[in-house]
DNA sequence: GGTACATTAGAACAAATGTTTTAAAAGTGA
DNA sequence: TCACTTTTAAAACATTTGTTCTAATGTACC
């Protein structure tokens, strides 16, 4: 990359779009930089646009009104942005989730709750909230309330937080998951007053990992 | 509202200013839509789209290139979406955070970390992150790494979890305040291998409160 | 069929926005 | 000062995008 220091325009301008995209929910045009740095004319914000865009600092796209951004890194909007995933329902140690066995992740309804996950998690995967009812995963600082995010996947390490169907049982559970011989599944709390589960391993379907806990306080 | 029943045409348009601002980060044009939804005219779309401004799914700003986006409720995407906040640094009890005491929360810069704070919380607040080092605080569920979203203010209530800051010996900590007399302030641990702290009122500032708490695993 | 209404088509037009051109002004170093 | 580069200025132009107009088509009901 491009070394050299940015002029106090160039920096005006990556300002400019940053909070212009922030306040707007929508890039800023030309014009817009214009007005909002005090420029005399559009091609002085073309030009400096061209030099932040050969530094790489920013992105235009061709022939798209409104396609300018700041390029990964440098943008706190648009790039690795969050990310919202449905909040399917809430779980607890043995009680059923309110979804059915078959979870629609991918399905696009305007009517679910959603969250925002921070951006580092990858946008590729399936991923979704549970929000957890009571303090089962207490000693995993996972608390009564706290939402946590699940990547959709049915194979798991020993020792990971997963979320568990229960065949038989028709019942999902946020537990930790250890394989024994025998075909035998230790499912266990993270809570030193309550006992572990074992179940078949053929009555069990591992139907995701936690990769995030998000919390919120009033 | 207007309580009909939306037509096909649209639920589809509905659907493609969604996905098409959720993929492209940036409104969709009349056209974008038109090719999206396979109409043959733009004017079919302004058509729809009129329709679906007087019932309140849809806003379009005037004289505004892609002005056009769902209206809340029905947006996934730009509005109550999350909010990045500058992560300033490591904070651990009795540790001083890496940055001075007038801690500079605004500031524009480009090169600090950020993360994604969930929509909820008001884009209003001055808020920013601090990753907590230890389990000082972890009989609050908070981990060793966990990233604690912090909303400046100088006044905190009774068994709030604030960030304190300490003014002769120049070290902000994470703990839990309790005003008591005499002017004296206890900060307590939320951990019971841990003792409480007792300082004098005016040796103390509150610098801000937790408002949320976010880990991820790897 | 005929009427009323909703929807679609196609085109033209108007406004917003991006891009280029030319020239002047300001800065820089010998 | 002179050459040289960088930055600014103003305007014109090109493209994208929004809006409007008119007619055709479809649909439901009598």
């Amino acid at each position: 990359m491009d070394e050299s220091k940015l002029s106090n325009r160039q920096l005006q301008i990556m300002e400019a779009i940053s909070s212009f995209s922030e306040e707007n929910e929508l890039p800023p045009t030309v014009r817009d930089i214009q007005w909002l740095c005090n420029i005399s004319s559009t091609s002085v914000v073309d030009y400096n646009l061209k030099i932040l865009q050969k530094k790489g600092l920013v992105t235009r796209r061709k022939d798209v009104a409104r396609g300018i951004e700041l390029s990964e890194g440098n943008n706190r909007t648009t790039k690795r942005s969050a990310y919202k995933v449905p909040v399917l329902g809430k779980i607890a140690a043995g009680y059923p989730l309110p979804v059915h066995g078959d979870m629609v992740v991918g399905s696009d309804e305007f009517d679910s709750e959603y969250i925002d996950v921070p951006g580092g998690i990858s946008r590729d995967e399936n991923l979704y909230g549970v929000r957890v009812e009571g303090t089962s995963m207490i000693d995993s600082c996972i608390d009564d309330g706290d939402v946590v995010i699940i990547k959709a996947t049915d194979t798991a390490q020993n020792g990971q937080t997963v979320v568990a169907w229960l065949i038989q049982e028709e019942e999902a559970t946020l537990k930790k998951i250890y394989f024994h011989e025998n075909g035998v599944v230790r499912l266990q709390p993270a809570n030193s007053n309550m006992a572990p589960i074992f179940v078949a391993a053929d009555n069990i379907s591992v139907r995701g990992t936690v990769v995030s806990v998000i919390r919120e306080y009033c």
